[in-house]
DNA sequence: ACTGGTTAGTCTCATAAAAAAACTAACAAG
DNA sequence: CTTGTTAGTTTTTTTATGAGACTAACCAGT
């Protein structure tokens, strides 16, 4: 990758403005945990209320999201995952990877993935959806299409 | 994926402590890109001097990037990526892809990655390191182990 | 010697966002 | 009619960000 493509409509500039604010991808981890209701976000997060509500208002709103009700009278809700919100899990997944290899302690408690289709623990590795090698820097080059105009 | 590990030591809260504050990620991308030089930096993202100056600081002490010198008289340098900070392509590869799937604009010009080994249009897959298989959030079960105490 | 240009910042100040904590609201149990 | 639960909003204080002026080391031109 040598040349430069534009940071505006580039679509890691369009994701983190939509999921880039502080906590909004721990909101999304925590609800991948089954953390979903607005007191155990709170709490397990360690965050204050306001910016929970601003976080949850824009995810909602951008489509991540979605508000599901579990009891009336009060009418309460939790927050669950869209297909869209879903599909944010290889971002955390290789997060927590980076995390594992890069920045864990020694003599601390590791959390780790098992992968229940072979009983292992998953080292999340990112391959070629056509040739199914594996993808790095120098074996990919960035390119922009024109879709129309 | 049903108990939530605690938040404080979880890998992806430790990632997002040292790259999850606004521009780092775009700034680690840019890099990725070519762009390497302060002023380039903050011309192509524009970014302020001051927080481009405390983000570079900041992945410079936490071994993402590394300054090398290209002149001297005056002395200059440019950011380079350590092997950890290339370590987190997997990261924006996987931002790019949910991105141009789920934020993509009609009518726009589409930045996606072509696999050089195959020629195609890359479409990052997260498979597990040990069977080969796709990663998906119910394949996958996220457990705790004690390193030692 | 003086002026302007390049690169890489720092400093200052106005505005925006976040943390902490008090307050509201709808209901249920005792 | 008081306490507890859940889900917030409001207010105040602290911190971060953005815009822009300023510094500093050098070079090239006149």
């Amino acid at each position: 990758m040598e040349t430069a493509p534009p940071h505006d409509g580039c679509p890691v500039t369009r994701t983190l403005d939509l999921i880039g604010e502080r906590w909004s991808l721990l909101i999304i981890r925590d609800i991948f945990y089954g953390v979903r209701r607005f007191d155990a976000l709170q709490h397990h997060l360690g965050i204050s209320k306001k910016v929970l509500s601003c976080r949850l208002a824009r995810l909602l709103q951008g489509g991540i999201l979605k508000k599901v009700p579990y009891q009336q009278k009060p009418e309460r809700f939790e927050y669950r995952l869209t297909q869209k919100g879903r599909d944010l899990f290889p971002v955390l997944l290789t997060m927590m990877r980076w995390g594992n290899r890069w920045l864990a302690e020694k003599n601390e408690s590791h959390l780790h993935l098992k992968h229940l289709g072979c009983g292992e623990v998953a080292e999340p590795k990112l391959v070629c959806s056509h040739c199914e090698k594996p993808l790095s820097p120098a074996s990919v080059r960035a390119e922009t299409s024109n879709s129309s105009g």
